[in-house]
RNA sequence: GGUCCUGUGGCCGAGUGGUUAGGCAGAGCUCUGCAAAAGCUCGUACAGCGGUUCGACCCCGCUCGGGACCUCCA
């Protein structure tokens, strides 16, 4: 029996029970990049927090599938029907065929979710790889009145669709609310209504990505891919969709209308969305400038940074926020979770080497509770961290004696940092750049410092230690002997 | 203009109708030849003004400020 949770619910906008349509079975689809171009740190957060997500689910007994898209077709600047799609456009700017351009990103990507120690999808789909699919549903759609064709291109009759079925219900907005705020755009001439979107778009014949399809040459619109994919994998009604909140007013309330006209029912139980990753309070996007990408962050390359950051330090600090409260990104934040994280790794690293005595008591059951308590409530990852600091101070705290572990408590202990930092979280040592020559040059540098110590040489063995230092090398003495870091 | 979110101590960031968030920084202490590192301990807070209440940072209203979406964006 997997443990109970909350989750908050953007459609009704309060938190809810979670009760999977299947018993211990949990359907996920989450909305992957558009692999045009190199994703930016925003994007990581969001696949960062559903990770965490994910990986809970798991911990809490639930079997997961967990499908996560790649955008690879289909996507018009600006949604207009004359726009180029993003891949072309893209494809002319770095001289490379479309497909050129989705395997580079894609591999970027990946290797970004690698660095990010991202779990890998359960199913991985392609936009490219169902066009049957987005096909047969745009069929579907317009054999039923809820699209029509205007020259090769298929729309979606959003006014009809409203008629039936709440079209604004994720975003909370009413039709005349949302026909208002639309702008008359140029090239939309030949849709019926303002809101219709395209589910199949007529390829010009210069157009480098297009499908043969009952309507001619052509390719299909956004929204339809994630509608098609989810439909395959999940089946036409699943447990949770995912997606960073900027997707909630176009995107993912156009999947929902394309499901429940094509299914007659609503295809999400719980949709949830991560929240913004802002610079300075405003929030980073691709069109603001004000990406970060990951490679930058590492690195520190970026004007913004000071210094780099590694990649579980920034997940860390990821994770020290809640998915749904927008994160703002500075040096100063980014140092403190770099440190705070420091200092939570070396006290689950001290734990091995706890002694034990005394007897066992409820305190590390207690904080395990705690943890499960605070993810449990749609995945506050924060209060978790905080409750695990608690237990850092524990762990120091035995380490000098001034506290006692019994040796079944050390075992549960060292089990609760797996499972929560480690499993649920993500986290992982960072490799630190050892080789046993150093090793092996050092220690006699620190032995030779050793022996000037001994004989109360302090010049010669401060000296050492100055010059080791204006080398990036600082000398830690401590009870046992001395230590270096870089 | 419409739909929402938000305003917490030096910084980041949780949360609650009456009880410690947590991290970083700061202060004190321990360790140390000195230093660094590490560890322990400890402050300062809930935008403003009203209201509800025995009691509000937490509920309600207003004011002021910040942000998002309504056009591609996680």
């Amino acid at each position: 029996m997997p443990k109970a949770l909350r989750i908050y619910n953007t459609l009704s906008r309060t938190l809810e029970d979670f009760t999977p349509l299947h018993a211990n079975l949990v359907g996920m689809y989450v909305c992957g990049p558009t692999v045009y171009s190199y994703l930016h740190l925003g994007n990581c957060r969001t696949f960062s927090s559903f990770d965490m997500i994910f990986r809970y689910l798991k911990y809490a007994g639930y079997k997961v599938r967990y499908v996560r898209n790649i955008t690879d077709a289909g996507h018009l600047e600006g949604d207009l029907d004359e726009g180029d799609d993003k891949f072309a456009k893209r494809a002319k700017i770095e001289q490379l065929e479309p497909m050129e351009i989705v395997q580079k990103y894609t591999q970027y990507f990946h290797d970004v979710m690698r660095d990010f120690n991202c779990l890998p999808p359960s199913i991985e789909p392609t936009a490219t790889g169902h066009i049957i699919e987005q096909i047969e549903m745009t069929k579907e759609l317009l054999s039923h009145g809820w699209a029509y064709e205007v020259e090769g291109t298929i729309y979606f009759d959003v006014e009809k669709y409203s008629k039936e079925n709440n079209y604004g219900i994720l975003s909370n907005r009413n039709l005349n609310d949302l026909l208002d705020g639309t702008r008359t755009l140029s090239g939309q001439e030949d849709k019926r209504g303002r809101l219709d979107f395209a589910l199949w778009i007529k390829a010009k014949p210069e157009h480098l990505m297009q499908w043969q399809s009952p309507w001619g040459m052509g390719f299909p619109g956004w929204h339809i891919e994630c509608s098609a994919m989810s439909k395959k994998y999940l089946g036409a009604q699943f447990d949770i969709h995912g997606g960073g909140m900027d997707l909630i007013s176009t995107h993912h309330t156009n999947e929902i209308a394309q499901n429940c006209a094509c299914n007659g029912v609503a295809p999400v139980r719980y949709w949830m969305h991560t929240n913004m990753l802002t610079v300075n309070g405003v929030r980073m996007s691709k069109s603001a400038g004000n990406g970060f990408l990951p490679d930058e962050l590492f690195s520190g390359s970026h004007p913004l940074l000071e210094k780099g950051y590694s990649p579980m330090s920034v997940r860390f600090f990821m994770m020290q926020s809640h998915y749904r409260s927008t994160l703002d990104f500075s040096n100063e934040a980014l140092q403190a979770a770099e440190k705070g994280y420091a200092r939570l790794m070396t006290a689950i690293r001290l734990i091995d080497t706890l002694k034990t005595e005394g007897d066992s008591n409820d305190m590390v059951v207690a904080l395990r509770s705690k943890c499960e308590a605070a993810m449990s409530e749609d995945f506050n990852t924060p209060i978790a961290i905080a409750h695990l600091f608690e237990g850092v101070t524990f762990i120091n705290n035995v380490n000098d004696g001034r506290e006692r572990i019994s040796p079944q408590d050390k075992i549960n202990l060292k089990q609760l940092y797996q499972d929560f930092v480690f499993d649920v979280f993500g986290l992982k040592e960072e490799a630190v750049i050892h080789n046993n020559k150093m090793d092996g040059v050092m220690q006699i540098l620190l032995d030779q410092r050793a022996e000037a110590k001994a004989r109360k040489d302090f010049e010669t063995s401060d000296r050492l230690r100055d010059k080791l230092l204006n080398l990036g090398i600082t000398i830690q003495d401590g009870k046992d002997g001395a230590t270096y870091s870089l």
